[in-house]
DNA sequence: GTGGTCTAGACCACA
DNA sequence: GTGGTCTAGACCACC
């Protein structure tokens, strides 16, 4: 798995390796129960801490989308945990909101929303999405 | 012009002044050319420190939402700026790729997100949104 | 919050630190609304390294015990989430499980264990406790 | 004797063989004398490595469970050693407040508690268990 | 003052 | 080899 980091991102580091790993595993390139970089070997290739891709995928295993076999390694999950989903989806929608309004500052109009938006489900979602 | 804010989340307080005022101007409550808060009497509404509403104001400032006269107050503009809109749209398309990851992770069907959309757009846009 | 550690066990002591923090709020100890001593005071009370209780205060808040507020300090939630109950439970059906394959192993009566549940959840639970 | 382990636990295997091994035997599914795979077959049975198998049988014979006579082979000991009751007690002790402070924040009434503990204990214990 | 993030480097448990 | 834990010390954002 190959990941780039945004070095002048003012987000953190940790976070920024988060977002990219599900953005990898929604698209598809890193596929359940293949083995991820070790922590080191991760830490040594983007040049940062150890302690912090720990951290990453610490909370990656916490979201269930990885999954961790000690002294072996970690590998992503082949099954996302369910939990909380309600919680996630009340963020969501906050978040929906608050893009939105950044939508009307910035001066897109709805229907350009709505053509990124279905491009972007095409391109991450696979079609998996399937409300209960 | 009132507000409410969330003592409770990690979002920073003056993120969250500057969100809110943007909703109250998106929504119509506060109209181009309205006096502001002067930026002791937010503070103290909010129980807050004034630096903190000093901040956001100064943001907003930046942003082309609000205008100080020297020695008359704070007001909010009327005319948005159009500098920088070709990156804040960037930055709303950035926004809108990462909701849609989450939404996937949420297990928020597109449909579902394109009813909010609506929802929202309504809401908060009216129909003043017209691309350039 | 006093907290008293103990340096013998194996336990990670982030982990300790949680559990007796559990505690003093299961007990009523620490109240809801309470102020947390802040990381750097329980780190230097405990003579351990800043990372480890913040590590330890991360975590509680992510089970939605403590609050943190940016600048003013962490406290205990007035409201626990009742998220994620149902895989809370099966946890401790698990535990349970042990625990009592623990107690055939150390010649513990079910009776005896009885009576330590009585008095636990007497001293603990508060009588707070109600299932949906 | 058959064993399954769960891999993605992130409980160490060699607990978890422990912890199988004393489920059988409190089960009766493994009787005293009855001779135990040697570790070389139980680590190819289990697919893990055979040291920690190893590890495994040297503390279940350190807790009096196994019995192991030079060149014959593992066996399940037909006495449980008595040694250390006193202290093997106090654990069970801690952890069952343990599990009450879990089963709290987890919403599992006393009741419910008390039922799991009956059924475990006649699932594992039968009547055997009579105190000092 | 508060908590959050990151680095550097160490030791340990597990397989 | 793997990940987990801990320390020491630094800098930053927020209030």
């Amino acid at each position: 798995m190959y990941i780039v980091l945004d070095p002048k991102s003012s987000r953190p580091i940790y976070e920024q390796i988060i977002h990219k790993v599900k953005e990898q595993v929604a698209l598809g390139v890193a596929l359940p129960g293949d083995k991820v970089p070790s922590v080191r070997e991760m830490s040594s290739q983007l040049m940062v801490n150890p302690n912090t891709v720990s951290r990453a995928y610490r909370e990656l295993e916490g979201m269930g989308i990885f999954v961790t076999m000690r002294g072996k390694g970690t590998f992503i999950s082949d099954s996302f945990r369910a939990a909380n989903q309600e919680e996630a989806k009340r963020r969501v929608q906050e978040k929906v909101k608050e893009t939105v309004l950044d939508a009307i500052y910035g001066n897109v109009a709805k229907q350009t929303y709505k053509q990124w938006l279905d491009r972007y489900y095409k391109e991450l979602g696979g079609g998996e999405s399937h409300e209960d």
